[in-house]
DNA sequence: TCCTAATCGAGACGGTACGTCTGGTCTTGAG
DNA sequence: CTCAAGACCAGACGTACCGTCTCGATTAGGA
């Protein structure tokens, strides 16, 4: 079953080829690498290559995602808004260091090719996410947040602006504004005053957007 | 001096050039357009694109935005929820449409090229901004938000989380999400019973995220 | 020594490399052959064939003797020539033949690769030319022919237009034109003056080669 | 009309394409000269050959007769027989030289590809054949030769022997050989009786030949 | 009967050339 | 001076085939 014949593929052939694809990818960027590139580093034939990866872009986000892998810690602070913003704290460092330029460079290539948005959210992006969803979970639990709380949302709202920054205003990511940032999503838009009126109910706001 | 001796730049070329960027630009994708492919279709010569822009990237993205600039009109209905509800709302039907892929592969050539990035900051979302800036200032005058309101980071919170869904989730931009997260974005996370503390000062915050 | 322990060679295998190796280079050709392609056909790994053989055209080759042989008539009609255009008239009707294709590529091959060219002349050309030499004999002892003639470059005489039409006019090889030639090179091409010899008329020769 | 606009073709870059094809060819062999070495060599870029050449194969093909056309000169010593030991001659010193090699190795690739054959069909033996023709022709009118003598037969029958040496059995072309060959397909291979004829005699043959 | 030395099937692997593609530059002659 | 036409360079792409290699399974004869 699986049929274990034949010449065994070589694990070290595999890492060569990853690990050269990553380095090459820090060095130059997604666009500068090539496949022949990759080859000649690792000392592989791009035949091999070609073997077991369909495209160039399929080698180089294994390459990343292999070298890169992290074991992610859940942190718990006692108070979502801490763990969140820790969680915040590291993303924005990680996404601003060399290896982050590189994420940036994926999402950007995920928009060209469906087989890599899916491994880059497959890998990278659920597994980060199911981390918040904890914490969140957690808030829920302690009455720190509504019950009702729909927390995908919720999760959006806070790592949104970060790569909303990153990638489109170019702006940098400074910790003052990831903590500004967490403050207004927590405490909201609006002045204090407004949350203060006892009359406020769910039933008006819809009103107003028809 | 400047020499306008010669013959004169050929304003019909200019355009024809630019139309065809972008009708090939929305057919086959950013990736797919080829310079011989925009010379063939408007009748010009590859020489002339490559005298008047320095790339493809160039062409293209100037096609982009001459052909699909329009007028933007700030939404006045009274309130600055209501307001930036529209403008989201207008926002995602936007990106969502086939003009709006163009917008995201844009956003992903950006990524390697500071020159697109910038282009695209300029032309589009600066604009855009402004009128953001012109919605909050006026809830702020109206006492809608507090006076030291962040408006830059409002603006972030508020259309972020949309540019965060279509370019790395994938997920879908419907109108129910846009009106939730802008309810969100506005009331904040936190369960309402907090915010109707009398003790809650901003000093304590500050002290939570060392 | 000499080792006969361990498994030995399997003869079914060996046939069914060359079977295989023949049937594809009948329906292929030479060049569109492969290795790879000859493995699968016959059911065999590719590691047995370069066991065996030391590269493609080794076993090519030998699939193409090995299935294509066939036991060698001397002709004896009674006359060098008509034997002669007996043997020509075979050999052109077989080169002509989807097997003689192959013989004209195995010669191309062997402009490239000595030792192909070494094999076709020791396996292909030396019997049928020794065939030859005896029915050049015979005509020697009985007259026909002068004693000192030179049979290698007789052989040559008769043989190689044949070859030359197959390899380089690549024009047809009609029964016509074989008679006709081997007339030629029986009477020389000089004028008629000579043949005149008393008894000898142009009839006759029409009658010998029915 | 033909189109004499754009940039015109580069006849210095055809010909230093040409050049560098019939230098590798030369130096390794027609097998061992690479479309990539051609570019190198000649300082030139592989989509420029291939925009003019629909293959290696025609390259080396065009390069090799390009650069190795010469004037033919008509041989015309006043007998046929010395004409065409002039040429045979000749045409064996050629084939033996290492520009020859090239010629049988090209036969060879004509063997795979029917264009190849056809060109040099057209290029190489074509015009060689038409000065035979005319040697033949003017021997008929001296009357050396009988009228009805097939002309494209009688080349075959003193050309073939060359081809079928170099191509088949590898044997040496040594003068002797030709001369022999020559002398054999003048006066035919029967016996001596039918030279019998008054007035002619061996000895004056070999004379003929020094 | 077990051991040993070979063959064999499966298939991974390095090497190397192929022919294709596209971005961007350059060279004509016409306007 | 602009422009159409189109030749040209650079260099990556993905494919194909050759011949080598590494496994494990198989199959004899000899101990």
């Amino acid at each position: 079953m699986g049929g274990n014949i034949g010449r065994p593929r070589s694990e070290e052939t595999r890492k060569s080829i990853l690990s050269a694809a990553y380095e090459l990818l820090l060095e130059k960027g997604f666009q500068n690498v090539t496949v022949d590139g990759i080859a000649e580093k690792s000392g592989v034939s791009k035949a091999t290559i070609y073997k077991w990866w369909p495209n160039k872009a399929a080698v180089v986000l294994d390459g990343f995602f292999e070298e890169s892998e992290e074991v992610l810690q859940i942190p718990d602070t006692g108070t979502v808004r801490k763990d969140l913003f820790i969680q915040a704290k590291n993303l924005a460092a990680f996404l601003t260091s060399p290896k982050g330029k590189v994420i940036t460079e994926l999402i950007a290539e995920g928009q060209f090719d469906q087989n890599i948005a899916e491994e880059y959210r497959r890998r990278y992006f659920s597994p980060r996410r199911l981390i918040s969803q904890k914490i969140f979970d957690r808030g829920i639990q302690r009455g720190e947040l509504r019950e009702d709380l729909d927390i995908g949302l919720s999760i959006d709202l806070i790592f949104a602006p970060i790569f909303y920054r990153l990638l489109i205003t170019g702006e940098s990511l400074e910790i003052d504004y990831i903590e500004k940032m967490i403050e207004y999503a927590f405490w909201g838009l609006e002045t204090e005053a407004c949350h203060r009126l006892p009359g406020r109910k769910k039933s008006e706001q819809t009103e107003e957007n028809p």
